[in-house]
DNA sequence: TTGTAGGCGTTATCAT
DNA sequence: ATGATAACGCCTACAA
């Protein structure tokens, strides 16, 4: 006996009910459906039509269960307690995902943290993501990468480029940006300037240290090594370092440090010891997150386009999972120097 | 012909090979795996361990498509970029949705919006959801509770209670929070405290007046409604309304915001007109959000436990769900009063 | 270009 | 307490 077409039974319409009104099969409902190729233009607008008359979704579960694909993308993220950059990733992801009909699935990660990889392999198993995003500083994590390789799970990372580039990635210009901002302050005057590293195993960090090196030396300016303090993205790691610098017999005019957070901790330890930003001490950050221009005196900083990258990336891996050409554009994305107060601009 | 029992042929396990190696059928494994009654302590044990054995895992696609529930809770929130409220948001829906077995699924949403009930209705509908949680202030706005009830689509609210509560609402005590600060300004000795009031669609907004009203008045100090500005919970909100209040003739010896950001807002505008704070002026927030501790000097404000309430928010739906008692408490979660250098301490 | 048949892995129904 | 079997709605073959 013939399986029942589920007659229009008050529940949801199916891809049944809109064949029966269309006038076609259920397969020829699903080519349109999934934009597949041979169908006649005139067929697939009247299946359209029917599509709308009747309001039919398709069963994400249903699909999901025949075509053994999820339409999920995972997004692996640092959960840390400075948000600003992961808010970026998330909207740019969710808005990939949506305008690809995948669904995002989050999956926080505390860092350091001894068992990640185990987190990672149980989280890209157990939850069946069609692929994963990773964006920095997960992607820069040892092992993660050939960890997913080894998985078989298709990845898009957001960091900067690494030497030997794996599956899909997307990065910016932090270097030029880093050089951009360091040359501002080398112009203003400044032939002392202090800088706070990042996080080590942010790759970031090298990539804003480098431009910091090549302003000084396009500007004929001697590389100190008492300038350079280690940090570690945090508020209290750039007033330590702040403290630091500015305890040096001959303390720096300017403080460059790797991020905003770190820039904020200088500002404050400077307020502490009684220095007047930016007039005993010039002060410059990086990413451009909310409290830089919302700090007293605001900061001088760049803006990564994250979310552009991070839609790019979705997007890329999107493709690969439908079988096409990644084609991801191999220029870096920009970052945008924002030039404040903190640096004597006097708007 | 009997349907082929899936013989262990490489991909994932199945309920057949769980069935299979535990000697039983694939129904006694599924009420196992649902944890459902009538299945003898002996049997129970002998498929949880083959579940064990095989590394089992329930397709959620074929689950989802059998049993009509999709397994996911929708998020709905407002995407502003002050982002650390919704950050705890976040941490706690993922939570309790991973200990529940539950998908989060994000819905950002632009305010002010006039399409707002269309668009949640699309997302209720068309994702397929079985249940929404909507944190302040989207289970604020007038008629997205009522739409849920109309589409049918169980919720879960987060934000002060109303007068008459609908479904399950979690809610923490802003109003004594905010009578706790004010009372604290006002044992410093400040009898002239600028108020400035959130965003009018933020139930909160009321509680948080109300609890300046009450401080005042349990002090003895009477009221003037020309220390009490409208906000709009933003930085610039705040620096606006700071302007006024320090322009009156008699101005305001300490200001409290509803909310962080506007405290930060005062506090700038404080410093672009030279005011020395917390010696000339005391400033108060609230949230606790990360430009608190980070801002100079630090902010006195109130913690809420935003992570714990949203989780139980989840906990309660998912609870309805099952068809069980929602079962919440009826008390408010409590908010913890924060004291930084704003307004005089010196740690 | 279009259609038919057969599963995908689970839950639900109704026996036993 | 346990089991056989029919949905669930769609996609992937393979036909026509």
């Amino acid at each position: 006996m013939a399986r029942r077409k589920r007659e229009s039974a008050g529940g949801k319409p199916t891809i049944f009910d809109v064949a029966q009104r269309a006038g076609v099969s259920i397969k020829t409902v699903s080519r349109v459906v999934n934009h597949e190729d041979n169908v006649r233009e005139n067929t697939r607008e009247r299946v359209l039509a029917a599509i709308a008359d009747l309001d039919y979704q398709p069963n994400a579960a249903a699909r999901g269960l025949s075509s053994k694909r999820s339409y999920v993308i995972g997004l692996i993220y640092e959960n840390a307690d400075e948000f600003s950059y992961m808010k970026h990733v998330l909207d740019g992801a969710l808005a990939a995902c949506e305008a690809q009909g995948y669904t995002l699935l989050l999956r926080p990660l505390t860092l350091p943290n001894d068992e990640l990889l185990a987190q990672i392999r149980t989280f890209a198993v157990q939850a069946r993501v069609d692929g994963v995003v990773l964006p920095a500083p997960i992607g820069d994590i040892d092992g993660v990468v050939d960890l997913l390789k080894e998985l078989d799970v298709p990845f898009a990372t957001v960091t900067p480029r690494t030497p030997k580039p794996e599956g899909i990635n997307v990065f910016c210009d932090d270097a030029q940006a880093s050089q951009d901002l360091a040359s501002y302050l080398i112009e203003q005057g400044h032939n002392r300037i202090g800088f706070i590293l990042g996080h080590p195993d942010h790759r970031a960090t090298e990539q804003r240290y480098k431009g910091y090196r090549q302003a000084l030396k396009a500007h004929g300016i001697g590389y100190d090594a008492a300038l350079v303090r280690k940090g570690l993205f945090t508020f209290e790691s750039g007033q330590q370092a702040a403290a630091k610098l500015l305890s040096l017999d001959t303390p720096p005019t300017a403080i460059m440090a790797s991020n905003d957070d770190m820039a904020a901790g200088v500002s404050f330890h400077a307020h502490e010891r009684g220095l007047d930003v930016p007039g005993d001490l010039s002060v410059v950050g990086f990413d451009d997150t909310p409290v830089a221009s919302h700090m007293w005196p605001p900061l001088t900083t760049a803006r990564q386009p994250i979310s552009s990258m991070v839609e790019a990336a979705v997007n890329g891996l999107v493709r690969q999972l439908r079988g096409e050409e990644a084609n991801l554009s191999e220029a870096p994305f920009h970052c945008e120097v924002v030039i404040r107060r903190s640096t004597g601009a006097t708007p």
